[in-house]
DNA sequence: TGCGTCCTACGAAATAATTCGTAGTAATTC
DNA sequence: GAATTACTACGAATTATTTCGTAGGACGCA
């Protein structure tokens, strides 16, 4: 058996991974002050090295603590973790229902022709994978 | 001033809210009977009744208290707090990008034929709105 | 009327998330 | 080498959420 998977982060969690997809590894320092700069307030400096601390336990992040100051870097990927917290997210506020997620998505906010125009060809892809299906995806009728 | 708006509904609040939206007008216990089914676990009777209690205080139900056994409904909109949730998430997620979320939904997932036709069909409504403002929509140039 | 049942109200425990203060220690500087 | 600064570890207060126990009142019925 193999280790638990990383858990759902929490939202500040999620703020400092965000941070970290985007900067690549860095230390409490440099995370603390581009959180502080994203929000309107301040972030006091052993409030993000005690979540950082916390994510570490979780496997949410690992650290190089070889030098005093120690650098935290992801540990989850970007779009795995966006897609389990969708997963959660559909279930729990659309019953599980995507396509309602999507709908929503699409319909209650202006959308520019732009966005619309990489949909569709999102939308032509998937059908071309769903009409011919490889050796690897199969597709018993 | 007006009131403020309701909040946005925590987890159990928000399977509570299904229920109302499914099921119309309930008392407790009916909502608590709908809820244990739905999950693998019994709820406890009084949990139920405490969570309706703190949504009443919220404004996320109202109450008719005429009976004995009170009667609860949904005092906000289903597909106005599925927007209200979605903002949230596709900001804390998505960074606020309503495309990824939606390339995410859509690519990371088994989509049905059917589906996508659904979502084609939006589309086109959109493209048409977008470029056909119309009297009631108004279009101040 | 008295008993059992069902209901609401309320207090409070358990858990989780967020926040920050303090202490200790290593590095830096004069 | 003493003082200042920077960093980690840890404890703990705070707040929110979820859960349930208990008390008290109303109802129905024998």
């Amino acid at each position: 058996m193999s280790k638990a998977p990383p858990p759902k982060p929490t939202d500040s969690e999620l703020e400092i991974l965000h941070v970290l997809w985007q900067h690549g590894p860095a230390t409490v320092r440099a995370v603390n002050d581009n959180l502080s700069q994203r929000r309107q307030t301040e972030v006091g400096y052993t409030t993000t090295l005690k979540i950082l601390q916390l994510m570490l336990e979780k496997g949410l992040v690992r650290r190089d603590d070889a030098d005093r100051s120690h650098v935290y870097r992801a540990a989850v990927r970007e779009q795995e973790t966006q897609g389990l917290l969708l997963d959660k997210f559909v279930d729990a506020t659309f019953g599980g229902s995507a396509l309602k997620l999507v709908m929503q998505a699409l319909g209650s906010r202006p959308t520019s022709a732009d966005e619309l125009a990489q949909i569709r060809r999102l939308l032509n892809d998937i059908e071309i994978q769903n009409s011919t299906p490889n050796s690897d995806d199969d597709d018993r009728a």
